[in-house]
DNA sequence: AGATTAATTTGCGCTGTGAAAATTAAAAAT
DNA sequence: ATTTTTAATTTTCACAGCGCAAATTAATCT
């Protein structure tokens, strides 16, 4: 199995320096990792045999003495992955090359509300997408599974809520195996968007860092030494709750609230049309939005202090733009910060919550002891 | 030397699993810590030949068939620690064994507060001590050093932000080894109450938690897999500045200036008589802070989710108590708050800071890579 | 052509690991 | 009293990953 390698945790060093840096000859790998040039010979031609590193000439030392170096890097078809992310109303699925970029993808509605139905469609999606782009199952390095629930309680939405009394207890090698030719791995729908930004994203060098997941509700991640934590109840980031519900809270749901209170309802976050998007209800509705965000960014900074804390969600991207232009441009995150202000990142892949899915294969494979 | 074997994470485990279970024999080890046999019975011969293991006859399987189990636990003296806990008022220099009990201390009041000097007052210390006691400077482990300062900024206290002028450079080969005959570590001051609890005190056994310090001002530390998370700046668990200094916040200093506020100077916490802490000012106090307090869990809870928080700090004891029993004994966090709540626990080593301070050693020797 | 240079590879010894066989000391069976 | 059974522990063997130091390689420089 050419995965085994990820058990190695040079070989995740390695993947994770190519994903930051690009190309890299063994020299220059050997001083960012430190470790010896014996050991990165040995590590890269295993790395090449697994067709997981590819070796290009380096013409920009052409001209100078010494033996003439060659430079490692990751090859587009090297670490292929498939995700399926479902939500109530339509399930995603896609394909993705070594760099995140989509190979292929479909979106399929969702009619009946069924788990098994839902990832029957999903599996013969992917089947039909693999035979499209000619791949096989077996080249890639597996599938990554996201839905709603798995959350101890509070989902935010209430369609979650409803949801989870269904699917409670889902089995990976009984329910989601047997569909499936490659490994399968599945995680929290909140969680991989944060994953997608650490692998794929704006996150690549990144060490610690929050998320900020704006939804219908607020969520989100933290990550810690590139770590995904989750904490023991798997409630960490979920910053709804610190806004008490009976007050508005900066929730794409109070956004719809804050609309139909002016007689403009709609069911849909993507249902808002671009003209009420820029009306003045909405603009006011952003501006208390992101000083409530502005608020939740002093207490993370106060309770984590991560490198970054990075902004994304599903919600209208204009939106979100907003006010993440708000947070970068306020002199100070409050009363009493007297520290630099973390650094502030737009996500980048929050527009594909199947990267995301599509994300899980790799973090298990290179994080997890099992 | 002996503490390299601390560079094998097994033994390290090994270490853990025996603080928190007590003697058990090597077949339980190496089902506890899922490593085989043969590996169990090469780590605790070395540790056995180093003296940071013993073993004793298994008297609880007598009678039973098959070859009599041998006990393995900690020695006493396998691993002693020295710590010096610098304040601006005292310095407090103390020496402990395995378990974390006391076998010498001293606490040395501070009239010309250069750091030089006061260094120089604690060597001289521990040097008279380990002779009091019998004990070579090598059979230590080390000695952690804890000074205030080394914050980037709003250090709570305006007395510390003056020091931090003084003592911003200090030098470990320089400053502070010359002055020992042992190895030298050295943390910032907030965070070793925390290490304290972790190795000696009532977080034996605990993956994740925080730690809320109440001092003069509101510190503490957050711990996520047994490893102390220090965050980009430092600043993680910096508890202080989430409330706003123009009003009250749930602090020693805020506490005093309460008690002047009614004609009741004091200058240190210390100094407040019995008498004050249980009158009606105090304990109207008390509830306010309690409040305050459990909207902050509220929100560690929220955003980092630890199995447990932690209650403890340099207060009177007795207003910490109350502070921990009003938190044990409300009904929910907040509004919104669901789930199950963490567990609270009381500190236990938070009268010693210097054991603190003695606790740095052997978590540098553990967890960092060098 | 030979010297110099710098990237990479090879040879060797070390540490840490698991699987499986061997050893050990006690109780139980004969 | 001897043999068998039992369960903890140790030993043997093979292997993976690492660093050090020496060797190799393919360029340029003299």
């Amino acid at each position: 199995m050419k995965t085994d390698i990820f058990r190695n945790p040079n070989a995740v060093r390695l993947i994770e320096l190519l994903r930051e840096q690009g190309a890299v000859n063994r020299s220059a790998v050997s001083k960012a990792l430190k470790i010896s040039d014996a050991t990165v010979t040995r590590l890269t031609n295993q790395m090449l045999d697994f067709g997981i590193l590819q070796e290009t000439r380096d013409s920009s030392r052409a001209g100078l003495k010494g033996f003439p170096s060659k430079l490692l890097s990751l090859p587009r078809d090297g670490l292929m992955s498939a995700g399926v992310f479902i939500e109530p109303d339509r399930v995603q699925v896609g394909i993705f090359d070594t760099e995140g970029l989509t190979l292929s993808e479909e979106q399929i509605p969702v009619d009946v509300r069924s788990f098994p139905e839902m990832v029957q469609k999903a599996s013969e999606s992917l089947r039909a997408q693999l035979k499209k782009i000619d791949v096989a199952p077996s080249e890639l390095i597996g599938c990554g599974i996201s839905y709603p629930g798995q959350h101890t309680g509070s989902a935010g939405k209430v369609q979650k809520t409803d949801q989870l009394a269904q699917w409670p207890s889902i089995d990976i090698e009984r329910d989601l195996a047997p569909h499936f030719d490659m490994p399968i791995f599945h995680m929290n729908d909140g969680k991989v968007a944060a994953l997608a930004e650490l692998s794929y994203g704006a996150c690549k060098g990144v060490q610690n860092f929050c998320y900020i997941w704006l939804s219908y509700g607020i969520g989100g991640a933290a990550v810690i030494d590139r770590n995904l934590y989750l904490g023991e109840r798997s409630l960490v980031a979920e910053f709804g709750g610190i806004f008490p519900k009976s007050k508005s809270r900066p929730s794409g749901q109070d956004l719809l609230n804050t609309l139909k209170a002016e007689g403009l309802d709609f069911g849909k976050l993507e249902d808002i049309p671009d003209d009420v998007l820029q009306a003045e209800v909405t603009l006011k509705w952003v501006a208390r939005a992101a000083e409530q965000i502005q608020w939740l960014c002093l207490v993370i900074a106060r309770t984590m202090d991560p490198d970054a804390i990075v902004i994304g969600g599903s919600l209208s991207q204009v939106l979100i733009d907003q006010i993440y232009d708000h947070l970068i441009q306020c002199e100070t995150l409050g009363e009493d910060y007297l520290s630099p202000k973390p650094t502030f990142i737009r996500a980048e892949t929050d527009k594909k919550p199947h990267l995301g899915a599509a994300s899980i294969p790799l973090y298990y494979l290179t994080k997890q002891t099992p």
